[in-house]
DNA sequence: AAATAAGTTGACACTATCGTCAAGTTTTGA
DNA sequence: TCAAAACTTGACGATAGTGTCAACTTATTT
């Protein structure tokens, strides 16, 4: 009772004016951090894209590193989202789908966020804390515990799991990282909905029946 | 009889200091480039780095785009070759093997240089010329051509090759790109002789025969 | 040996960026 | 309504990087 919360008609200031323009200032900064990198982006250039006077974007982020270390946190949140398929209790088949179609509509709608990512660890990945490196580690572990699992069970043939991880992580991934590459070799403009399926039924078809007869 | 070259003792120039010093310089930005990119290299890191002058990198590359389309064409120029392994002659389990091999030997050999090239594809790939964009399409359309008439003889399933090439180039370059989160994934410092066995054997078995029973 | 070509490099003027600061304005909460 | 907090921003000094140039040195050719 005496923890009812009275909503005011006012929302409060961290959901107006700091919200709105930190918003700007990383929206502006996740696209010029993924294709120039934390060293060839300016803060001038932030401001402009941003359309923030420079001055206001070292209001709200003192240091290039604090925008920068946000976004990394932004992206690690929804890393392991995908890995939410990949369970004990499902079996392999239609988790690894469900996974595979995961990073892949990823890769489609986040594509910016994935190349930051990209960019980061091309870097050499010295923003990626201790801390985030053990969280993606005991994640990964928990996974390949699951994957060892099928094949203990004999639902799933004896691989590296952590390589097989890595094999579905460079060929998800591929498709936003690369997707000029992507666009090449298909000879169009754009990814569209339908090479993104493409995707997902070479990968699965290759990871169900293998490809060779 | 007036076409006889005579040879002189001394080695020509090209050879001598200019080649020395262009190696240096592009040694030390190939580098450079691969962490900090285009835009975040600056040459007057690439001189210090590459210990000569600032004024003398000028001497050889006017340019800093200079260095930069060089070591694009330098990479460019051993993109293909991983690809001489996939003829219409070869079996497509031998062929595939060795082409993989070569991949992952390349990603294990020049690590560096292809983060580089990663880098400017993730920066938009504004230095990939024209002509080196229509030389890749051509090749990849020649070896699509290679899996579309391996599938036609049944000797391996109906996958799109374009897909498919995707898949094994996201997954083998992932050693060298993303080294550090394989370095991660696997717990050790650096990947050795195993790892990269490994990771041959993953993609080679999920290839041939797939995962699921 | 002399002339020519190639290579070296300190010093410099200019530009873009960084980071700061204080004055001013707007928003919020009492 | 007023005071405090939050926000805005032009201007500035310092610094790093850019690109140039001419004098000098070394290497090569005649």
């Amino acid at each position: 009772m005496g923890d009812t919360l009275i909503l005011k008609s006012t929302k409060i200031p961290e959901e107006r004016i700091r919200a709105r323009n930190e918003a700007k200032i990383l929206k502006a900064a996740v696209d010029l951090f993924s294709r120039k990198g934390f060293d060839g982006t300016s803060i001038t250039e932030i401001a402009r894209i941003s359309s923030l006077p420079k001055a206001n974007v070292y209001y709200y982020f003192p240091k290039k590193n604090d925008i920068y270390t946000r976004l990394i946190e932004k992206v690690m949140a929804g890393w392991d989202k995908a890995l939410e398929h990949i369970t004990l209790e499902r079996e392999p088949r239609a988790a690894l789908s469900d996974y595979v179609k995961a990073k892949l509509e990823y890769s489609r709608d986040n594509a910016i966020e994935s190349r930051f990512f990209a960019n980061e660890m091309l870097r050499g990945g010295q923003f990626f804390s201790a801390l985030q490196k053990a969280h993606m580690r005991s994640v990964t572990r928990k996974h390949v515990e699951v994957l060892n699992h099928w094949i203990a069970a004999e639902k799933m043939v004896a691989v590296d799991p952590n390589h097989f991880f890595m094999m579905l992580w460079g060929a998800t991934e591929y498709y936003a990282n690369f997707s000029i590459l992507a666009t090449e070799t298909l000879e169009k403009q754009k990814l569209g909905k339908k090479d993104f399926e493409a995707a997902h039924a070479t990968i699965m078809k290759t990871i169900i029946h293998g490809c060779l007869t």
